[in-house]
DNA sequence: ACCTGAACACCGTTCAAGT
DNA sequence: ACCTGAACACCGTTCAAGT
């Protein structure tokens, strides 16, 4: 068997792992530092070390998951030239994201309008709003899309696809309605750009 | 001076009230049965007569917090003939409760998907979607509204309306484009829906 | 019928003390 | 540097007992 590190090794990760576990499987109400600390055989004192409180862990959440979640839009962002296949793409990453992970993207909303929010949480919001932005205007450059002041078409998108994706996320709609309706609001949000 | 009414008179409304009033000034976090009572002047196990739980008296919450919702839409829904006026009604009423409400409007959506969520709860989620459903529907027979399966538009004109809300109550967008942003969105849904 | 007081099993946070 | 143990001030919930 391996010998374990010193103390512990690794808490901080530890503590992320497992909290992203417990979101996932039993919901944001559920979490705990306490239990959190008694599953990975720490003293219930030892996370302050590394969190100074319990938001400051949530916050760590939040931006863990906003990175993975930008990471997969702006990959998504790639997809193919035109504009409606790039548009289709990062709406489906986005509803795929928030199915796989509601709790976890409730918590990175949340997270980021709490009164002292982060720097790097606010940044992050801000690099979702620059990618949209981009996207359409991409679309305008190409034609694709009708001209007019960007934000007045990125905004209207974006509350689309962040509206369905949390009506999928938290079982507003079935999970067996969520293909067809993601589909129907992709066509929706291209008729509404169209040139 | 009045005389109290034996005991408290009318605890059960006195803590829904004092509840709304905290959840509007210092959000869901903040809000503690123990507290409650303390506020209102009764022991801290008197709650319990009037809800079961915690979890009751957040869905009393919810559920008064539906009516005044389903209230403000269903008058919204008669202003003007037009489907543009009546959908721009719609979707100014949505948003400015949501606005006036933020906190109570979050109750409102993660008590309905909750494990055990009433049936008047779900009643009201079930009210809104037949509602938003009329109106597409009504849209159409006076050829206003594009034909087709009346949940491949109505369900992306709910998603851009409920996105767009959220994104203005919870700040993701500021206060001052708010309004901007509502037009938008509008003008948005009505070009998707055009026949 | 409605409420109280005490009790129980939890929390998050802090801080001296240990290694 | 990293963690423990005890302490403090809170929770929600339950239940005998009071009026």
């Amino acid at each position: 068997m391996k010998t374990r590190p010193y103390h512990h090794g690794d808490l901080r990760t530890a503590l992320l792992t497992r909290a992203e576990q417990t979101l996932r499987d039993k919901g944001p109400a559920a979490l705990s530092l306490r239990e959190l600390a008694r599953d990975i055989g720490v003293s219930h004192a030892a996370p302050s070390r590394h969190f100074k409180d319990k938001q400051a862990l949530l916050d760590a959440l939040a931006l863990d998951g906003f990175d993975r979640f930008l990471g997969a839009l702006t990959a998504a962002r790639e997809s193919g030239d035109a504009f409606a296949d790039r548009l289709g793409a990062v709406a489906r990453a986005y509803v795929g994201f928030a199915t796989d992970n509601a709790a976890l993207l409730e918590l990175m909303y949340s997270a980021k309008h709490e009164p002292g929010a982060s720097k790097e949480l606010i940044a992050c919001s801000q690099r979702l709003a620059a990618l949209a932005t981009g996207l359409v205007e991409e679309g305008q450059r190409r034609d694709e899309v009708r001209p007019g002041p960007v934000e007045d078409i990125m905004l209207p998108v974006m509350a689309a696809i962040h509206g369905f994706a949390t009506l999928a996320a938290n079982g507003t709609l079935p999970a067996e309605e969520v293909e067809r309706g993601l589909g129907a609001t992709i066509a929706f949000a291209l008729r509404g750009c169209a040139a």
